[in-house]
DNA sequence: ACAAAAGTGTTTGGGATACACCCATGG
DNA sequence: CCATGGGTGTATCCCAAACACTTTTGT
């Protein structure tokens, strides 16, 4: 840090970006919308917008999170800071990514529609703007390392869910199949879960019972990590 | 990302920070030098500096490790980007924080005189300005957490080094104490490392051996991941 | 009655851990 | 000859992986 060097930066512009993954029960899917303006007009994009002022960038993420899905207190984690010179190839413009997991459930249609957004398959998404195609495959690893040993995974469904549906979110995530038997052991095994007195029936006729995620039990096993798959 | 906003973002600085790891053969080190400007004249910090207009962050940390130290070509990750309103106290200025691992080794007495730098245990850091602490801290713990499965150890070592010295390294990353002979069984099954037909006298009368990171044996497990402890 | 998904238990193998003695050499 | 750190092998345990049948119930 040289000592003349406090007006030195100009014209950089600061953005950020969101990466939001949501889960529909069978695919992991992130949340694309059709950029309305100029450059790159009509193009897919991820959400984002330029870093205010008087906000940090956790807060720049979560407004322009908030305003595409209505969703407050979503989990996000910053992700990485992409500055290549010719990334956006109208400004100079440095981009901070978060990756955001939601409901996917609580994301309405109406939302779609007022922001020309749409959900993608992750192994599907289409080519985007910029540099925006190197940050979901980041995200995606992200993911993939931070799901294997921390609970990340209940943040994309819903409050109540069945062991299956985990799985399955499980496979989607690492592209594998897994065996009912040892996953239901090694889940349930952590004591971090809790079943209630309720099934779900949409996708099965004997129905399967519905857990949630016990916060104070994950909180009282103080190693922080833990071995989800 | 507003369709009028590509003028939104003015007066906030983009820095860099390094947070620079070494190894001295018994405990884990950062350097930090001595600020020699306002603010916060002449206390200890992380080195640092203003992003360019023409480079990328990427390339403005490694001009502030080269300036500091001399070295190119050293590892180098993006740790994390800093971005509290009133981190730096005589300006808004966003940090786009770097890990770095070298060689203590190369890093001379006289570059350490010509900048008033220091290393400093990673367990006896004293108070740094801003969010220096914070970033040493997150740091730490990403090398933890990299270390554990990527073959980062290596680049705080010399060239050649003893599985003792590698072993106490790590116990010195996780302050831990390591079984050697566990140790020593595992690491040489991972088959990357070459033992050389000469041994280091320096810490013992018999001699252990000298071995090399084999980074082509490397590269053929495509799996990318390896259990190092 | 049958189709479709849920739920459950046992065996086996490999990697992690625990542990103690001999070796080489400089002083 | 002795003190110092280097090097090695084995027994045990636990966790992960493989694997197949019964249960429930809507149609």
């Amino acid at each position: 840090m040289a000592a003349d060097s406090y007006h030195q930066t100009s014209k950089i512009q600061i953005a950020v970006d969101c990466i939001i993954f949501g889960f529909d029960g069978a695919a992991l899917k992130v949340l694309l919308i059709k950029r309305g303006f100029e450059p790159e007009f009509g193009k897919w994009s991820l959400m984002g917008g330029f870093l205010m002022k008087n906000e940090t960038a956790e807060d720049a993420a979560n407004r322009v999170l908030h305003f595409l899905t209505g969703l407050k207190d979503v989990y996000m984690e910053q992700l990485h800071t992409f500055s290549a010179l010719n990334r956006d190839c109208a400004a100079r413009v440095i981009s901070i990514a978060y990756f955001a997991l939601i409901d996917i459930n609580e994301y309405s249609e109406q939302m779609q529609r007022d922001h020309e957004a749409k959900w993608f398959p992750i192994d599907d998404v289409p080519g985007l703007i910029f540099d925006h195609n190197l940050m979901i495959a980041k995200a995606r690893d992200l993911l993939r390392m931070k799901v294997a040993s921390h609970p990340l995974g209940f943040e994309l469904l819903p409050e109540k869910f069945t062991i299956p549906q985990l799985r399955i979110l499980y496979e989607s995530i690492y592209a594998t199949t897994l065996d009912k038997r040892n996953f239901q052991k090694k889940i349930l095994s952590l004591g971090i879960l809790h079943r209630l007195d309720e099934k779900e029936k949409e996708s099965s006729k004997k129905g399967a019972f519905l857990y949630v995620f016990d916060h104070v039990k994950y909180n009282r096993l103080q190693s922080g990590e833990l071995k989800f798959i």
